[in-house]
DNA sequence: ATCGAGTTTCCGTATTATGGAGAATAACTT
DNA sequence: AAGTTATTCTCCATAATACGGAAACTCGAT
């Protein structure tokens, strides 16, 4: 998938042109799944050859881009560490929080975000029970059928949703997830409602987790707990959904102050 | 732990200056546990405040920076999309394969590449058992304490591996793991030899690993498989390690071929 | 062996990033 | 609260830097 309306690269003023367009090639290396061949990038980003050239030359350098033995390029493993860097300090905010979370409800805590049309799980402090819920880190799922996704959702303007249900698609996990996008809707409006997720075994059969969005966040954020229905029942909602609401509220306000 | 040995900024020649200084931002914000502050930055690039301003505004224009609302810096989300996208693009090769090898051996299979001084894995296919190895994609490990990281290092020159050790130093997880330059020496003497490496309780207690390099690889990338020593005993490598070989050399071949 | 698409190097040009000086804003002090 | 200092941000003249046209080169195909 080349490209849909060929964004070229964007050039705010004030901004440092080489560096905007070295994240051009970047953001064009990653959608060309896999190797991108120097004209093939020429072809997407509108720029001369040597002016890309000596772009990706500084890239590879770096260690950001990685060129194949058939000169194509490919994203490198710089980039993999910085991405990783970047994602758990996102999570580094969150993660007292969540030990705070296991430790009054002994159930698995997570904060996910969303990348693109996915959720993905930043962080996780995972409980000390035996049988436990654990999420791996970094792990990807569909929005509609986790509770952190949901959350996210929930906070978007329905035509966003819709496009990122059109996009990612709505596959069912197990029987009882949402398949539609009506059904997703009207769930969502529960959601905001109520002011926090379910994830009523929608995920995996067995589980049910409790999900609620950090409010007013730089980057869309949830967090969420989650354990085995035998215990994840009504008495531990009542108990777990004031603590996830402080929880939400004092994550935000520390995004906010900086740290 | 601001830095070691204030690597400032790498400035190769016939590469663009306002990139590689970009990248030294990140990497500075990257090593200065969450937030930094425009002047600590400046303190440890060399630079002069304005450039580094200006350069920080196009990051965060970009989505690769953000900015709290201190006024400190950090690593934005963008970043973790894009390491996503590159960890997903170099694990994408190797993923039908590990996904054999768990089908034929059920025990979880990984890719893991060296970046900088320790290896970090970038794919992970987990087995179905119950109980069953996992690791987080994205996780970084010494490379002398783990499957993997030893079949890489069995590929350098051993002024290379020395320079690693001395750098990232030889921590022992456990009683069983390689403490010193000369052990690992020998060590990688015998997977040389073998042409596999083994990892024997040596990064956790109970369990065993056969990690194999994938030879003439673009970037050095080894893949392995792992479980509990209950399971993975002398029967199961003799049926992993050609197994493993095949895989390495089809990963290979198609690595080569580009795309 | 010849061709041609794609890639890389060269180098004079002027566009682009640069950083000193200073205004504005926040933080700290009395 | 008002004064003081530290830090962040804006301007703009300068020249250093990145630029891209043209040409050399490499590789795969005919």
């Amino acid at each position: 998938m080349s490209s849909k309306d060929t964004p070229a690269i964007r050039q705010s003023k004030g901004g440092v042109q080489s560096v905007e367009r070295a994240f051009g090639l970047l953001e064009c290396i990653a959608n060309s799944a896999g190797s991108a061949t120097l004209s093939h990038i020429a072809a997407d980003v509108n720029l001369p050859l040597p002016t890309i050239h000596r772009l990706l030359n500084t890239l590879v350098n770096l260690g950001v881009v990685r060129q194949l033995p058939d000169r194509g390029y490919a994203l490198g493993p710089g980039l993999v560490r910085l991405g990783d860097i970047a994602g758990s300090q996102l999570g580094a905010v969150a993660r007292p929080y969540l030990r705070e979370l296991v430790a009054e409800l002994g159930e698995s805590a997570n904060v996910a975000t969303m990348d693109g049309d996915m959720v993905v799980y930043v962080d996780q402090v995972a409980s000390e029970r035996q049988m436990r819920m654990f999420t791996e880190v970094g792990r990807r799922a569909h929005m509609h059928a986790t509770g952190v996704g949901k959350a996210i959702l929930a906070g978007l303007e329905f035509e966003q949703v819709r496009h990122i249900a059109a996009t990612a698609g709505m596959p069912t996990p197990t029987e009882y997830s949402i398949g539609t996008i009506e059904d997703l809707e009207a769930e969502l409006g529960r959601i905001r409602e109520r002011g926090y997720a379910i994830d009523e075994q929608e995920q995996e059969l067995g589980v049910r987790c409790f999900a609620m969005a950090i409010p007013d966040s730089p980057v869309p954020l949830a967090i969420s707990v989650s354990g085995p229905i035998s215990r994840v029942d009504q008495s531990f909602a009542d108990r777990a959904v004031p603590l996830l609401k402080d929880a939400a509220a004092r994550i935000s306000a520390e995004m906010q102050s900086g740290r």
